[in-house]
DNA sequence: CCTTAGATTAGACTCAGTCCAAGGTGAGAT
DNA sequence: ATCTCACCTTGGACTGAGTCTAATCTAAGG
């Protein structure tokens, strides 16, 4: 797998320091930011990124395919870097940790699908982590 | 199954015209209103109900386990009143339109589950409805 | 009827996210 | 190496869903 620097260059993006640090927080499994983090991790690295910029690179990964787009109950989205490898979510419903799972996508029956053209499942396991278990 | 305005007055509270109204619109199966929606409704059989009155109502109703809240990806959540018979959705990500599906829930392995006590699991279906299949 | 705990209300407020117009800059062309 | 401009970044205004509050109203038990 190529880096997202890289492909995002490939497609091209002027690559910014705005856009490389960005792109440099959004790397690995398990990584579901909102955007507030996203920009906090950024500004450690370039202190004077704005808001809108982190918004605007978020969104424009998300419509190229290379971020996916979260909805979290809380209502803030999440971006998730992990779009090769498909798979669903376990939240902890305490803290928002959200880990990446891999389990077989359901199917509809016939009859179930009310003649839907189906695009794609989502599944997502309500939970309890191990630390706000013990926490309580 | 009762009711929901018995099952909401058996729990003692007070029956008022417009719980009874936001209680009537929140019946059936494939019903998963938006607040402004329900608040619509409310509005064509007694017009002077607050936005406020909804929001409080919606939420009460939900933390009593009478209705369930559904976040959609619009950001708006959804009030679901089908809370008797579990089930999942099927949306239509053009309209927003969704129904009740009925499919056996998908379980983690043990070492998916990463130590986190599962409280439930939540499955989506992204699809297109035949209105908007053929609107296209 | 009275009474009052609980319900309703308008509108101010919050917060995530979008939009805009002005100024800045990456990178291809010379 | 410098120029150029299409694209990028920025602060701040704006939007829209949802929450909060303080004043007023009312369902229902005695
Ligand atoms: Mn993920
Ligand atoms: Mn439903
Ligand atoms: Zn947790
Ligand atoms: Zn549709």
């Amino acid at each position: 797998m190529t880096p997202l620097i890289d492909r995002l260059r490939r497609r091209g993006w002027r690559m910014t320091p705005q856009r490389r640090v960005i792109a440099e927080a959004m790397t690995g499994e398990h990584v579901h930011m909102t955007a507030d983090e996203v920009l906090r991790h950024a500004r450690e690295v370039l202190p004077e990124v704005s808001r809108a910029t982190v918004y605007n690179t978020l969104n424009e990964m998300v419509s190229i395919g290379e971020l996916l787009e979260i909805t979290h109950a809380d209502g803030r989205k999440r971006y998730d870097p992990n779009v090769a490898d498909h798979h669903h979510h376990l939240l902890c419903v305490e803290c928002g940790r959200m880990l990446d799972v891999h389990v077989d996508d359901p199917a509809l029956t016939a009859d179930q699908q009310h003649g839907f053209h189906i695009l794609g499942v989502e599944v997502t396991f309500r939970a309890r982590c191990p630390e706000c278990a013990s926490a309580a």
